[in-house]
DNA sequence: ATCTTTTATAGCCATTATCTATAAAACAGG
DNA sequence: CCTGTTTTATAGATAATGGCTATAAAAGAT
């Protein structure tokens, strides 16, 4: 059974007879006769009483009308509809932030995304970059929000913007009294690391090593929370995101700006290079864009 | 869009792999592929993203599948819905009967078919015969219960039953007293004729040609309940089929047979010779045979 | 780095839907 | 009742296309 075959049919029994609907279906009469023949074959009995001048529904015939007009219908609507609903947001995106990103952007994120989307489900996973490449790679998610760089070749990354680092402190360490802040005295007081685990951990880690700083480190933390726990405390000095300084509303700690050379590190989409973007997550790529704190 | 590239379709869906969905449907990969990338060109975008060992569906993928298996999950049940549906006796039945027959068979028939055949309905139409013969030519009813002889190359005729004409009258006239009734006893009395625009009538009026009868007719009415009546208040004696004494239950008139020479019509079915009879229609022809009262 | 698995490409073949021409049947009008 | 017209079916040729084999290309797996 072809789709073709239930449209001469349809058009057959809405015409009335086999040379107007084969004129419709702009093929020549005999073709459209041959595509009934076989459809009859098909269902094994005849669908048309040819009588003469008129053309009747057999009961057969009669009853597969319906069910072909369904199918039609269903046919010739598919691409619109398709479009219909993709735009208008429905469908699911699994998406994954790094954890040194989520708590100051995941919130935002998440409201605006269910308030423009709300046809949409959003499934959230954090972890560590390594394990959002490879949920990546293997289709589990299909974006990462996370940092640069990242050197896989299956996956594409679209970097979204640059965030600063910010030295933290309480006004116990005079660093954040002075008028500027130059990378060399970073060393002078002790410094609360992040632990490499993160890719943020790591790039302090080298950038530290390229400016030929030492640090004092004295704490290493898995979370970059515990980081300013401990800023908070007193315990040291350290380097954090700037989207933790706007989002810390404690006012226990004094966020500056490095005045010579900024550390920085650029935030990116990541995704699978194969994996043709779907509508919903060009969408979110341009919500966390857009509601990035800074 | 065709079926097969639906069914590829979702077999890839279903297999996670475009040569295991080859195998699947009988056909080479590489057949399958191209309709699966046609199958893509026509709706305008990627179905699946093709990441070496897996095979994952696009926002468009996604959206297809439900609607592939509505349109594939139709199509294959429909043979066998429809003929469940016809065995289950849904549908229409346009019906006619003529005058001199409907009285006496379409109640029990109406009752005995909507009982057999709840989900059906049936439309009915009182009418002469060639009236009944235009509309079966016209494809407005399909089957006409009717008299023969029917002469027309466009109508096919099934023989139902033959039925005699009795002789009716009262006590008043004495050929109903007699130990045996012969024709020629019948232009003895004053006759109460059907009008020949009744087949009946025609026949009751070949049937004394044949016969050298010349009847004493003393009334020409319209209708079978007319000579009826006119019988019972003993105007005269008259013929009438066996169903309309069977159905007489007011004991004024005695119905006899003749015993030389009985005049009788045949009850036929009527359809057009180029209509293949539906399921209906030939339920209803048994019902009348079985139903017609004698 | 090599082997295996998987999809895409290329070229050929077979099927089949379509076409033109024509026959057959039946209706309409004179 | 015959003739011309309308309508569907048949026959044979053609072309479009789905399918096949062989092979390439890409990417995992060993």
């Amino acid at each position: 059974m072809e789709i073709h075959q239930l449209e001469y049919f349809v058009s057959v029994v809405e015409t009335g007879s086999f040379s107007r609907a084969a004129e419709r279906c702009n093929v020549a009469q005999p073709s459209l006769s041959q595509q009934i023949i076989k459809l009859e074959q098909e269902i094994g009995h005849p669908l048309f009483d040819r009588l003469g001048r008129k053309v009747v529904l057999t009961d057969f015939g009669e009853r597969l009308l319906p069910r072909a007009n369904v199918i039609l219908g269903e046919l010739h609507e598919i691409k619109a509809e398709i479009l219909t609903e993709i735009q208008e947001g429905s469908g699911t995106l699994r998406v994954g932030f790094i954890p040194t990103i989520a708590p100051f952007v995941l919130p935002r994120v998440i409201h605006r995304f269910s308030q423009e989307f709300p046809n949409a489900s959003l499934e959230v996973h954090e972890g560590l970059t390594e394990e959002l490449i490879q949920k990546i790679i293997d289709a589990d998610l299909e974006v990462g929000i996370t940092s640069l760089p990242i050197n896989n070749k299956l996956i594409r990354t679209e970097e979204l913007l640059t965030e600063p680092l910010l030295v933290a402190s309480t006004l116990k360490y005079e660093i954040v009294s002075r008028a500027s802040i130059q990378v060399k005295e970073l060393d002078d007081f002790p410094f609360i690391a992040l632990s490499e685990v993160h890719c943020l951990g790591e790039q302090i880690h080298s950038f530290c090593y390229q400016q030929h700083l030492e640090l004092n480190i004295v704490c290493h933390t898995a979370q970059l929370t515990t980081v300013q726990n401990c800023v908070a405390l007193g315990l040291g000095v350290s380097l954090v995101p700037k989207a933790l300084a706007a989002s810390d509303t404690s006012e226990k700690i004094i966020y500056r700006t490095i005045s010579d050379i900024t550390p920085q590190r650029k935030i990116a989409a990541a995704t699978h290079i194969k994996r043709t973007p779907s509508f919903l997550a060009r969408q979110l790529i341009e919500l966390v864009k857009e509601e990035y704190p800074s």
